[in-house]
RNA sequence: GGGCGAUUAGCUCAGUUGGUUAGAGCGCUGGUUUCACAUACCAGAGGUCACAAGUUCAAAUCUUGUAUCGCCCA
């Protein structure tokens, strides 16, 4: 035993102590061991130089219990932690920096940027780990992964090499997404988009040889205009149909292009004659290639006109051209309207940037093969989703998938590992780098300047982490994980990706299951955002809160993958619930030592609590089994705070200031006994707390002392005691009833009162016995069994035992009078609509018997109530 | 345009395969500071389960439609 505790919990003092122990005590760290069946969950890694938000909060609480759960269930329970290079977000960082210090990257060069970021990294590299520390995240930080790390980076070339033999990666010019400000190509999913009220411009192409004869096309990106190689009407377009095939004159720069005919030209748009620009937009790209139309590139990798664009342009940002083009339109007449027209633009989802539809050399992956066998695996139920409804979301988007843009035009990522031969132009596809030409034998090759997708490494996650392509011990062991935990917004950019890449690399799913959480909103449910600052910063909270009600609160509004609408004011409840917990052991800890003696026997608060025990913890694994962790939690919370502090602790007061050494030792011994059950169901969703406790408190523990390998309570069906529990409720109900009748009359807290009974004798015998629990809870010193009403006194009806309090002048007759009557009217509707269901033939013919019986049931005791209450009224006046 | 989710107490949300008097936390009202906890205890008030129709003996729960809000995809 230990110092006094304090009286209000004081989580700063408790939580790194444990961690400390914890970590340095290696009980996070796994092993292969074929003694054991392994649990594996691989967390999503964040931005390696990124922070803590609530979302991660969020996610490592609900794996880190999984864990700690399984842990304690004798898994071997491997949650393995790492770090994303995050390509693009990490470049745009390191490029700010030197921007503030007046650098660009290019005048520094490749090799002296990557340094650079590789200092960023070392630099901001550890913030994020330590702060998952501070929530008890029980990850084995001795497997901590890093996607560029050599194995991991290793493992992207391997794939590469993997796909590209068997034909599913290419490489080749096609309308790619890209964003000026990144100067990079990004992926379809990489786009945002975002419906605006835009413009719709109406210009004038005047025809060649048709003097003062024009056909007019409408866009919302006249800037394209000058890059334009067509214009293509539909052949069935009785209009145009007899200009298919003469020349129009882009207006401004009067360069000719020739009017074509196309299926895919809806008529309904416009004027059902479109300007086709093949190398700024992917449906004209698609008609540039069926006419065999040139392209004409006029923007270039920034953003900006390029000489095509003719020499009033050149140099000028699109939307600089575009207003420069409007003005020049309308000067020349050539712009006949301009209306409103509300369409979706594509965002950068990194930088926001208005996303440009350009035309480049780029490397793709295949997608269709890749699909087929992922959507097969949560078809078949060898992948579940939980909640099952993102099925659906996987399904639409595998189905209609499009083949993914994987090169990046940045320096920070994996290398393409292509190197081109320098005299015959040969790309060789290599782990290595080529010391030769294989076709010439050239000793010059130059790398692919490109990098890879971020997302190429990520989607190597469960299983590059454990050595793949290698065949280590713990791909054998480890593979596939358990359980996936993230959030919806990246089903497609990494949760789907990964389950193809499994079963293409691996042959394998990477994980039984998929456990898609909500997104934490602010308090009126918008995204939280630096912009908007209306982000809580989970270690702030942890600070003031501590990390277990951090850990608390989160798990309980975690419910079915609703959004969460957080305010810092929700992380009350789980303080307070730490500090019920606290007191409940610091009570314990002040009634000192077991004394050895001869226990007493259990009398009924000890049965009953002892059978309540084993229903919780039934609970518990229930809920854990289907991802329930709010529910499991809140079975514990509730058990903990309302049965064992409000009702069991209370109930042995009087055994634990008696003077009977042996029911002393009992009652103690049980409150233990309870309080170490207790700890250990909780431990998972709040381990520092519970693991202080366990140390400070509890006589009940295991000789070998931490919780963190404690083992989990299972289900003791033998302590199971329906009768106990049945006395109990009628007993809480007696208690309940009086401590309502002293309320309503206002008597004195402290006052005895004296109770009378009347009805079935067995609960008078009960009551009786267990006159302590009365005394304690509801005040009562004496039970006295009457045949003849007292008068004047309160009532109440529990089941088939009236109760009476003789208060004499405490007694409002008015006040009673009429709480009564509203009781009678409350009981006459109950009684009315149940005559009425029992009244109904189809009800008795059809319900099920046992409804119809316990009806039935239910109809005759409210009647006999009613007798008993009327009765009472009757006595009042 | 297609899909998904939400709508239950003043607020934030639970509510399983339809079947007790629809629950919790916070807030509110009244009472309690003497022995674990005022981050507490006791008692209480508060709900036409968005709306409409349907299925059923029985609907917060199932079906269809409507409205409002939010998200995803095109």
């Amino acid at each position: 035993m230990s110092t006094e505790l304090s009286k209000i919990y004081d989580p700063i003092q408790v939580e790194p102590k444990w961690y400390h122990i914890w970590e340095e005590g290696n009980y996070f760290r796994t092993e292969v061991n074929r003694g054991k069946k392994p649990y594996v969950i691989m967390m999503p890694p964040p931005n390696v130089t990124g922070i803590m938000h609530m979302g991660h909060a969020l996610q490592d609480t609900i794996q880190d219990t999984l864990i700690r759960y399984h842990r304690m269930m004798d898994y071997e329970a491997l949650w393995l932690p790492g770090t994303d290079h995050a390509g693009i977000a990490t470049q745009n960082v390191v490029e700010k920096k030197l921007a503030a210090q007046g650098i660009r990257r290019e005048e520094i060069g490749r090799e002296k940027f990557l340094e650079k970021v590789w200092e960023h990294k070392h630099e901001h590299g550890g913030v994020i780990s330590r702060q998952k520390r501070l929530l008890g995240d029980s990850a084995d930080w001795s497997r901590e992964r890093f996607t560029m790390d050599e194995q991991l980076s290793k493992a992207v070339r391997a794939a590469f090499i993997h796909l590209y033999n068997k034909g599913l990666i290419y490489r080749g010019d096609y309308i790619v997404n890209w964003c000026p400000r990144c100067k990079s190509a990004i992926s379809d999913e990489e786009v945002d988009h975002e419906e605006h009220d835009g413009r719709l411009w109406w210009i004038n192409y005047y025809l060649k040889d048709r003097p003062g004869e024009f056909i007019q096309v409408a866009t919302t990106r006249p800037e394209t205009m000058l890059g334009d190689t067509a214009v293509a009407v539909n052949p069935e377009d009785k209009r145009y149909k007899h200009l298919i095939g003469k020349t129009a004159k882009i207006p401004v720069i009067k360069r000719e292009i020739l009017i074509i005919g196309d299926e895919a030209v809806d008529m309904e748009f416009g004027t059902g004659a479109v300007k086709v620009t093949p190398a700024h937009d992917p449906n004209d790209f698609d008609m540039g290639q069926r006419h065999n139309l040139p392209s004409v590139k006029v923007l270039d990798e920034t953003g900006k006109m390029t000489i095509e664009a003719g020499e009033d342009f050149v140099g000028m940002d699109r939307f600089e051209c575009r207003e420069a083009l409007i003005e020049e339109l309308r000067e020349r007449k050539l712009l006949s309207k301009v209306t409103d027209h509300k369409h979706s633009v594509g965002h950068c989802y990194r930088c926001r940037t208005v996303i440009e539809p350009y035309l480049s050399r780029q490397w793709f992956v295949k997608m269709k093969p890749l699909a087929e066998p992922a959507i097969a695996a949560v078809k078949d139920g060898r992948i579940k989703f939980v909640p099952e409804r993102w099925t659906k979301v996987y399904f639409a988007w595998l189905e209609n998938i499009r083949d993914w843009c994987i090169s990046r035009q940045l320096w920070w990522g994996h290398r393409i590992p292509v190197w081109y031969c320098t005299a015959c132009g040969e790309a060789v596809v290599s782990v290595e780098e080529p010391f030769c030409c294989p076709v010439c034998g050239f000793i010059i090759l130059e790398q692919d300047p490109d990098v890879l997708d971020t997302w190429f490494s990520s989607w190597l996650w469960p299983f590059s982490t454990l050595g793949w392509p290698d065949d280590t011990p713990e791909m054998k062991y480890f593979y596939p994980t358990n359980v996936l935990v993230s959030g919806y917004d990246i089903i497609f950019f990494w949760i789907a990706r990964m389950i193809m890449a499994g079963l293409e690399f691996t042959g394998d799913i990477p994980y039984h299951t998929v456990y898609i959480t909500g997104m934490i909103k602010d308090e009126l449910g918008r995204w939280m955002s630096k912009s908007l600052g209306n982000g809580i910063d989970p270690i702030d909270m942890v600070e003031q809160y501590g990390a277990d009600a951090v850990r608390y609160s989160l798990i309980v509004l975690n419910t079915e993958g609703q959004d969460i609408k957080l305010s810092p004011t929700r992380f009350e409840m789980g303080r307070n619930f730490a500090n019920k917990l606290w007191n409940a052991g610091r009570f314990l800890q002040m009634q000192g030592d077991l004394k050895g003696v001869e226990p007493a026997e259990d009398e009924l608060a000890d049965k009953w609590i002892s059978s309540r025990f084993p229903k919780v913890t039934a609970i518990v694994h229930e809920n854990m089994g289907r991802f329930r962790l709010n529910e499991a939690l809140m079975a514990i919370y509730d058990f903990t705070w309302h049965e064992y502090c409000d009702w069991y602790l209370e109930l042995i007061k009087p055994r634990l200031y008696g003077k009977d050494e042996g029911a002393r030792e009992t009652a103690l011994m049980l409150a233990h006994d309870v309080l170490y059950g207790i700890l250990k169901l909780l431990h998972p969703f709040m381990p520092f707390i519970t693991e202080e406790l366990n140390q400070e408190v509890c006589l009940s523990k295991d000789k070998s002392g931490l919780l963190i390998n404690a083992d989990y309570p299972l289900m003791q069906e033998v302590w199971i005691d329906e009768e106990a529990e049945a006395k109990m409720t009628f007993i809480q109900s007696v208690i309940g009833a009086v401590r309502n009748l002293r309320a309503e009359m206002n008597v004195p807290p402290m006052k005895m009162a004296e109770l009378v009974m009347m009805g079935d004798a067995e609960a008078q015998d009960l009551l009786e016995k267990h006159i302590s629990y009365l005394t304690t809870l509801a005040r009562v010193d004496r039970v006295m069994r009457a045949d003849k009403k007292p008068r004047p006194a309160v009532s109440a009806i529990i089941g088939g035992l009236e109760i009476f309090l003789p208060l004499g002048d405490l007694i409002d007759v008015e006040a009673e009078k009429n709480r009564l009557m509203s009781e009678k009217e409350k009981l006459m509707n109950r009684i009315a609509g149940l005559e009425k269901k029992l009244d109904n033939p189809n009800f008795i013919n059809k319900a099920k018997p046992e409804v119809v019986d316990y009806e039935r049931e239910k109809l005759q005791g409210n009647l006999e109530t009613l007798k008993k209450l009327e009765a009472n009224i009757e006595l009042l006046s």
